[in-house]
DNA sequence: CTTTTGTTTGGACTGAATACAATATAGCAC
DNA sequence: GTGCTATATTGTATTCAGTCCAAACAAAAG
């Protein structure tokens, strides 16, 4: 990436925060600018080692802070993965996640229009507002799954 | 709930540990009868305050133990309902969540098709062993939706 | 009843997240 | 630009969730 396009990118950065109605201000910019660059799902703490050895430093308690911000206005997405730790991914696309049983890796799943499973829009019950549907896959990824690789002799 | 219904209780109990291949023990016992009464969703925490309080009282690594054991065999389950500390539901069918944004309570949404693998079979890509598929509703329950009209008397 | 194997226990420990009060800064008015 | 005020940031202390461990214990098999 070359001095120009890093301009632009903080330039984007900075217009979504402001039409988010969020001031700006360094750790903002800097988290927002590492989730997108860095692609993927990661933990408040992931992010903060990597920004508190940066030049400048940053808080630990920062980073908690902006991330709670940043997902209140919509410009990142706490990612449904289980119970535990919370990651967080900057995506514009509504999908739903895959979760590995036994590496724990999170893999991205479009989100199949028209194709909620299991949705049934009666379901909760009368008075209820549900605003989203986040599915969560479980099994194994082709990495951890034996039956992937012919071959592979299996223990 | 009189005597003999408690002890049958207690039966079906120690019969389902046994089936499942666990040792029948004070604890594992207590935990799973405490699950099924309270009926809901209990953190650790939750249930380990209630058990250390009881006669003979628990030791809080007893309730980890416990639930993870219980889990793994099947018995009871961990519920999906996005980061965060775990909870654990003793249900025999399976369903998806609802979790209040507001209040955080977790209700449960039968399976439209009850049967476990409610999902699209191609959806990750090749390669990955989907074994199940939970979904977490999300929005607001009918205590803190505004929307419920008034007059409206909700169960 | 003895052995074997698996379970329980408490306490120390790790890791994730929050609370808070002092400090710093963005954005605005002038 | 200068200064003002509301809002953010920071570090530390603290809470909360969960794991680790080795010693004591108890269930099931022989």
């Amino acid at each position: 990436m070359d001095a120009a396009s890093g301009k632009q990118l903080e330039d984007t950065i900075e217009s979504r925060l402001r039409g988010a109605g969020l001031r700006v201000t360094g750790p903002r910019v800097r988290v927002f600018n590492l989730l997108q660059s860095l692609g993927g799902h990661h933990s408040a703490d992931d992010l903060a080692q990597q920004l508190s050895a940066d030049k400048g430093g940053m808080s630990r308690a920062s980073v908690f802070n902006v991330l709670h911000d940043l997902t209140n206005a919509g410009l990142i997405m706490l990612s449904d993965a289980g119970p535990g730790r919370a990651f967080y991914e900057a995506s514009d696309t509504w999908h739903h996640h895959f979760v590995c049983r036994n590496c724990g890796d999170i893999i991205d799943v479009p989100c199949a229009k028209d194709v909620k499973p299991c949705l049934n829009p009666a379901l909760p019950g009368p008075g209820f507002a549900v605003d989203e549907a986040q599915v969560i896959f479980r099994g194994l990824c082709p990495a951890c799954n034996p039956e992937v690789a012919p071959g592979i002799v299996l223990a």
